[in-house]
DNA sequence: GCTAAAAATGATACCGGTTACAATTAAGCG
DNA sequence: CGCTTAATTGTAACCGGTATCATTTTTAGC
């Protein structure tokens, strides 16, 4: 690999020439640019790239967090952060957190070791105590998705609260009396708004909160098909289920079908994110569908702001949402009401 | 950010002493080191990594060029990577190509102008027309899941010929006759070699292939609704769709279901890669299950062997599929036979 | 106590760019 | 043509570590 000074040789002129020929051709006459360009080609140089980012200390590189890049949700947000990091020169380094404190710590460390200009955060825990704010008192973070209130940082988040409050009114329009809800992991703030709109919908139509509605799960597959479970051995069991997202209601619908009942005629069943599978199921799959890429890419043009010192507060951005309906809902047996 | 001459300062001895006390204790006086990690805790000292990679040469970054990380077995294979770097204390460098050469190229050039050590690549296109080979005479740069036969670099893949016969072969073990096929896109390697698998077992069970029952498709869920659209039209319709992926046999279920035929009752169905919702569709998808973790965690380690010059030749690893039998396939219909 | 060998430590070049500052050359003008 | 100012170009410091080699200190042996 060739290096400036050989092209510098190669051109008959200085080092800073040859820099200033690529950075600011406008700086240097014509002469010289054609000296200079045909070394390069000649020499095959290409700049170490390292040896700008240690010079310049800025290293263009944006760490992720993910809990699981596995997860559908996650890798259209990762999709969308990939392609405007790609827009803004910057480079994406992904890791798996496995919602691991510990490992997320370990990650975090690569911005204060110089390995990364800043963080994306999926995930509602701050991972850097003792992180330095930027010479504009911003965090070098961007918190998505699942959002903490209390850091200083840009957020990007759907206005949970409101989308589950929507998805609730429609299943009681459709004269549901009886809604379940089954929950994501208890400290998510996703679940915590999620579930905070499901009751103020209730509480609009006149409905009591039931907590025996209210089962848990882990946003998988299976813990949508266990909550379901138990929900249909209620001695009242609900007439519609509100899923926080479309793999536990997919589960869902497994568990339903296994029972021998029906989607929707006795029973109603919502996700929430409208992945790609949803408008696949049998039946296919009301939900909230969100604008996952948007997620990643506002994440990442955020993060690129601050580091670049562009901007002075940090924005509280909310995506809009939108309810897909399809088939899995539909009218309140009459029986049941 | 405090540096090594700071801590040097601090501790009252030179930089070298310095890096000797953190590198390699033992070089050190029990006295000296405990100086040195004294001044180390005072200073918040942490060496900064961008030095050392730009010192060293290595930058400990691998690039690996996903076409579309929003794909659920991608994003499998990715996490295993992940986990395999983490563990060997090197970075992913994510890149969402889109499966366009310029794009890959683009990305390549992070090697050239080592921001990256390697490249692992997940599609059958080597980016690399002038990379250069390492000490061991190996391209810095790992293929897995489609591979290209012609590069001179570790491959990781599944016998997909021997997973399409096996799976072909169950369904002549069914009775089925008439079995179409759901391609992937034409380039494919995967796609021939699936192919020819399927050949493989028609031909040992004495049946003629017929070009007419072979469907394109690119993968993805539509592109199986509107395939076996094509097939459900034929004068003599299949009795058993094999789809080259899952995501085109969930497509075809839904449109097997949309023309009110009953699968397995009127026409089975069979995917490959046995994604965690083949498990969950109605009815649940027999498949081929791929360990896609393994994949990404072998290839990774493939790499870094040949980056740290362990590895004399270039492996060609095949990893084991699994036939796994759900409720999508059964006995051919009768009538239809 | 003295010398040789070993251990510990220090001074400094180096990686490959960028950039401040100095030096040189070219241009403008009476 | 000589002088001032602007445009080019060169020299060398610098970023923050690592590593070589020289130097100093310690230990060992007699």
């Amino acid at each position: 690999m060739s290096n400036i000074r050989a092209v510098a040789e190669l051109a008959g002129v200085s080092v800073a020439t040859v820099s200033r020929a690529l950075q600011q051709p406008e700086r240097v006459s014509q002469k010289t640019r054609a000296k200079v360009m045909q070394a390069v080609k000649e020499a095959g140089y290409k700049p170490n790239q390292m040896a700008v980012k240690f010079r310049s200390g800025k290293t263009h590189n944006l760490v992720v967090l993910v809990p699981t890049v596995a997860n559908v949700f996650f890798a259209r947000v990762i999709s969308g952060m990939q392609q405007a990091a790609h827009q803004r020169q910057y480079s994406l380094l992904l890791c798996n957190t496995m919602a691991d404190e510990a490992v997320e710590a370990s990650y975090a460390h690569m911005v204060q070791t110089a390995q990364a200009d800043g963080v994306i955060q999926l995930r509602s825990y701050n991972p850097f105590p003792t992180l330095v704010p930027a010479a504009n008192g911003l965090l070098p973070m961007v918190n998505v998705c699942e959002v903490l209130d209390e850091v200083a940082c840009p957020t990007v988040q759907l206005d949970n609260r409101a989308a589950a409050a929507a998805m609730t009114r429609y299943l009681l329009s459709l004269g549901h009396q009886r809604i379940a809800m089954i929950k994501g992991p208890a400290r998510s703030p996703l679940t915590r708004d999620r579930l905070a709109g499901y009751r103020d919908a209730l509480n609009e139509a006149g409905i009591a909160f039931d907590p025996s509605l209210l089962c848990g799960g882990n946003f998988s597959l299976a813990s949508g098909l266990s909550a379901v479970d138990q929900l249909l051995q209620l001695p009242a069991p609900p007439t519609a289920v509100f899923c926080e997202n479309d793999e536990m209601a997919i589960g869902a619908l497994q568990g339903i079908r296994q029972r021998g009942l029906r989607v929707p005629e006795d029973i109603s069943v919502a996700g929430f994110d409208d992945i790609s599978f949803a408008a696949y199921t049998e039946p296919p799959l009301t939900t909230i569908a969100q604008p996952a890429e948007d997620f990643g890419s506002t994440a990442v043009n955020l993060l690129i702001d601050v580091l670049e010192g562009r901007l002075r507060t940090a924005p509280k951005v909310i995506l809009p949402y939108t309810l897909v309906k399809r088939a899995s809902t539909g009218p309140a047996p009459k029986t049941a009401a």
